[in-house]
DNA sequence: CGTGGTGATTGCCATCATAGGAAGGTCAAG
DNA sequence: CTTGACCTTCCTATGATGGCAATCACCACG
């Protein structure tokens, strides 16, 4: 299988694929003759793999360490298990974070008419500090 | 007021302020004759309008949209609650995703036994493919 | 055997908001 | 005058991805 073809099996792009062997998420794989890159069915599987920890949200580098341990048959489901939680928290969190930001929002949005009028309580908020904001406190989940 | 001042002021990094000049988020300041920015009470009480927008995790091209609509004493309250209304779109869209996220590795999680026995059900379905999975609809919205 | 079209290769640029640093100029206090 | 804090611009990096361009490889058809 060459690069397009492990791409469409994968559900991962060519592009994203030579990225992962670029940052050493997947190992070099074989090359042709003429230096295409060919797959086994085991590198397409580690592709779909890697999707599917993405779509879970969960950064390179922790899915870098899920892979080692995914190939390895003596891992302790513990380790497995303990980057998984690792990683709910930081959801959880994010959510919190969202969550604030969005109830401050409809709060401000529900005192606003909504009209041709210039007064507007949103823009008054902003300008005065409208105390009850919660800071955005930058964690690395980002979907 | 020079930069530092007005970053202290206004809780936006003088970095910060140099680079929403840059994209002209904010017009440019009145220099001193070696060059140093300097800025008028008006000018920090933009940045800090600025800081408290980013802090509800509005996007930059919204945000100068309220700044716009902020120094316009015209202005229909409508565009601003129609802003604030569609950011509270976003966050729910993703606050949506990442609790989906979280609730598909939490139960993953919930069924690993998490010792020191390699076999794992975290493992298993990232391999396997496991159909419940929400796929990533990456949106704008990022804090 | 030539040619056309599709797909591979590498490499560079862009995103978005922010942080860090280097190299050099400016200013106020000691 | 020196020191140190502050300013200036420019460059780099982040994380994951998309896009573009030049060049090359391959297959099929005439």
């Amino acid at each position: 299988m060459i690069i397009g073809e492990a791409a469409r099996a994968s559900g991962v792009s060519a592009k994203m694929v030579r990225y992962y062997e670029s940052i050493g998420l997947v190992p070099a794989v074989i090359r042709t003759g003429s230096g295409y890159r060919t797959y086994q069915p085991a590198e397409v599987e580690t592709l779909r793999f890697i999707r599917r920890a993405r779509d879970l949200g969960l950064s390179m580098e922790r899915i870098k360490l899920l892979v080692g341990l995914w190939q390895n048959r003596e891992r302790p489901s513990r380790e497995v298990k303990r980057i998984a939680l690792e990683h709910v928290d930081e959801l959880r969190a994010k959510i919190g974070e969202l969550t604030a930001m969005c109830t401050t929002l409809e709060q401000l949005a529900a005192t606003c008419h909504g009209d041709g009028r210039p007064d507007c309580p949103i823009l008054t908020d902003l300008a005065a500090g409208g105390g009850r904001t919660v800071p955005a406190v930058t964690t690395k989940v980002a979907v």
